[in-house]
DNA sequence: AACAATCAGGACCGCATGGGTCCTGTTAAG
DNA sequence: CTTAACAGGACCCATGCGGTCCTGATTGTT
């Protein structure tokens, strides 16, 4: 259904977690650094996958690392600075909603005949364009001390549309 | 890599070749109705490929479909009213990026201590715009009489030299 | 110097999902 | 009545993703 990866999903959580730089892991003064057992068990999300995803978006370059003992990861950029498309990026590969796009060949068997060739990067620009115009900071619920909800969220009709009022919401999408 | 399905490329390809309505089945004065292997045959796709595509966006009011004998299926909208939106959700279902949008519960592990939580809506919301601004008159290529290229690739592996030749390969890959 | 903590970079496996084929009705024209 | 075509599944298989784990390399600590 046109999703995207659920390690996408938890790289924006640890992203932003990872901006929350005070955690508990901040011994150097100048370089709050936090590792992904902490990550993992400040944001609920398994070890493995905090580091996997850690991974990823180091080489990314999305966020630093230190290694050796007392190592960790922090951010290189501000929230502001990323966007949703650099974590897709960084996680899923690059964002190419077809076999089409670009000029693989052999990628569609119909290419011969096909009256949309390369037509699908119309497409996958609107989809770059709307992902990149949205940032990590936007996608962060604005000061919301998330200690509170710990306890398990209620089944349906979640009555939590508080955050509704400060967000510009953008909407930039149309061109 | 974020990537449709390629049922939903067939659909619009499929749904591009039905606007062009005149095509040989076109018995019926003011009904000009393709059969599926005829659009099989227009258009490259496997036959049983191009009726599954074709009950999809029947189901999805997409074409009409007329029984029987010397059926076949139509256009209902003109391409320029339908969006690509409507053709992903005809197919691959609704556009839901993330297990985490809207209010399904049970569906993310972490969603008592997310930070992101229900987030996911504005680059949702971003992509549905960014993908109803598009319509299929805007995916096709202009006046390109894809009559050329009739002789069938039925087979499978065209011999190497047809499909080298025309085929521009822009090779746009921005990044 | 030895140790421990932490990241790096894979290999690996299980499972869900999509892609593709096929089969059996049902409808309607000839 | 026969045939052409859609309807609606069931079905199988390959791909890729989600998740885990293991073996190094690096660096602070003792
Ligand atoms: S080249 Fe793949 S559908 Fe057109
Ligand atoms: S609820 Fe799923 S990542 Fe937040």
């Amino acid at each position: 259904m046109l999703r995207l990866s659920k390690l996408t999903d938890y790289a924006v959580v640890v992203l932003i977690r990872l901006s929350e730089g005070g955690g508990e892991c901040a011994r150097l003064g100048g370089e709050p650094v936090q590792t992904s057992p902490g990550i993992a068990l400040a944001t609920g999300v398994p070890e493995p996958t905090v580091a996997k995803v850690l991974k990823a978006l180091t080489s990314a370059n999305l966020v630093a690392s230190q290694r050796g003992a007392r190592g960790g990861y922090r951010l290189v950029q501000a929230l502001e600075q990323i966007t949703i498309a650099d974590v897709i990026t960084a996680i899923d590969g690059p964002i190419a909603l077809t076999a089409c796009v670009d000029g693989a060949p052999g990628a569609c068997d119909v290419q011969n005949m096909c009256a949309v060739k390369g037509r699908w990067d119309l497409v996958n620009d609107a989809i770059r364009q709307a992902l990149t115009s949205i940032t990590l900071a936007e996608m962060r619920v604005a000061s919301v001390p998330m200690a509170f909800r710990l306890p398990a969220p209620d089944h349906l009709a979640p009555p939590d549309r508080l955050a509704q009022g400060g967000v510009p919401l953008a909407a930039s999408a149309a061109e």
